[in-house]
Formats: structure tokens, sequence, C-alpha cells
DNA sequence: TTGATCGGTAAGCCGTGGTTTACTGTTAGT
DNA sequence: ACTAACAGTAAACCACGGCTTACCGATCAA
């Protein structure tokens, strides 16, 4: 239930930038900031925000920060996706066998085109 | 590569909901927006952002457009999740038979391992 | 044709949020 | 103890984008 958070985070790209340089493991936070074009504070901020969503976690390390990804963040977005991606592909089979003279079936471009389709309301 | 466009979209907590309308199947523009707390041109904007991310087609019918699901979108934003997570998962592999190393640290020259954690998970 | 429905577009308002500068706190090293 | 390095926080600025109202064209029904 989490994945706006985490979507909303991945969705700057700058963030996402952050997000990625941790791919590789842990950083501290000055590493993080090092060749990007913004500043430290706003890479500690972009780093909030992403921990919030439950993408990264920190660690302490004497005066340092060890940021390192969290797979919690990652898993409800790929949750979110899949349930989303099962229920458009049963509404396609629904269409597709039962309402045949609905739509396209999306892989088929440019479908007959019936109009005589009455509006639900 | 058009994973920015989709996530970026789907980012916005009001262009979800309008998305999430199109889960069961294609749907009228005014079907959309009805019960929405917006008004139905800001549904039709973001109708327009989602198909620029290719999360969303229109196929025009009389005076009405259906908006439906298209795969592209989602399937590029799967693609971009899932090559993350196995770069992720093959760094906490790395990290964990190399007794992790300071991939972290050029300014302190591998420091006495002092307080590492590692987690697994 | 006239009138009504549907929906895209333009312009403007305004809140959100990303960024910077400046500051503070904490820890390591000498 | 003092200093330097690291990083989080506060305040302010401002651009971006989401929303609304108003308008327009296209299409269907009578």
């Amino acid at each position: 239930m989490a994945y706006q958070q985490a979507i909303q985070a991945l969705a700057d790209p700058t963030r996402r930038l952050v997000f990625e340089r941790l791919r590789g493991g842990p950083l501290p936070v000055g590493r993080v900031a090092r060749g990007l074009r913004v500043t430290r504070p706003a890479v500690s901020q972009h780093l909030r925000v992403l921990e919030r969503a439950g993408l990264v976690s920190a660690e302490k390390d004497g005066t340092r920060r060890l940021y390192r990804i969290e797979h919690r963040g990652l898993e409800d977005l790929r949750r979110y996706l899949d349930r989303f991606w099962d229920d458009v592909l049963e509404s396609f089979r629904l269409e597709a066998e039962h309402g045949v003279e609905s739509k396209s079936s999306s892989r088929t471009p440019t479908p007959p085109a019936s109009r005589r389709k009455r509006r639900m309301r």
C-alpha cells in the first residue's frame, strides 16, 4: 500500500539518479552527491524522501551515513504493477471472448472500428 | 527508455486514478471523469499525459473517444524495475561474498572493518 | 439546419516541491 | 582542546504542473 510513495519518489529524475547510484552497493551521502549537478543538501533531502518511501535505509558509520537500497519499496511497487497487469490482461481476455463487437485487441492494428456501441451510463 | 514518462505519469494520484479507471476496459472520457473530483478538462489533460507515456491509447468513436490501457508503457516500467531489481540483488550477493568491501570510501583507505553490519534478506 | 452531446485546447491561477545558501550538530584526528 | 570532515535542517526562492473557466470544433439526433 506504500507504492504511492515509492512511485512518487522515483518520479523525479534527480532523485532517481540518486537512487540509482546506490544500485551497486551502499554509499555515504557525499559520495552520492559527487558528480551530480545538485548540491549535497539537495541529495540529503532526496535521500530522506527515498527513505520514507521505503526505498533506501541508512546506517551510521562514524560521521558518515551509509545509504543502501531497501527491498521493501521496490517490492511494493512491483506488486502494484503486477496486480494491475493481471487485471488488464483479464479485462482484455473478457473483452476478446465476450464482447466481440468491441474494439481492437491491441495486437491487431486498425480494427474494424464498428461503431454500434451504445453508451452506458 | 520511456519508463521515465510512465513513472512520471503514474506519480500523480489523480492521474493514477484516471488510469485505474481503465483497468476494466475501454471508457469514454466523460465516463472516466464521472465520480472524480476534478473536471472533465482535467481528465482530458491527464489522459493526454498518459497517452504520451504510452500508457493509454485513444480510438475515435463518433463524438466520443474511447481510451484504453496500452501495454507498452507498463512493460517499459516493469522492465526498468526488473533490471534494477537484478542489479540490486547482484550487489547484495557480491557484498555478502566479499565480506563487504569498502566500495564506499576513497577518502578513508580501507579502515579497519570496524562495525559493519550486513543485512541480507 | 438546429440543437445537444462529447471532448480537446488556451489561458491563467496557485499550491507543491526541488534547489540553494546558511547554519547546526556530531564524530574523527591531531 | 581545537579543527576538519560529514551530513541533516531551516528558510527562502521560483519554476513547474495540476486545476479551473471559457471557448472551440466535431458529430449525432430531431
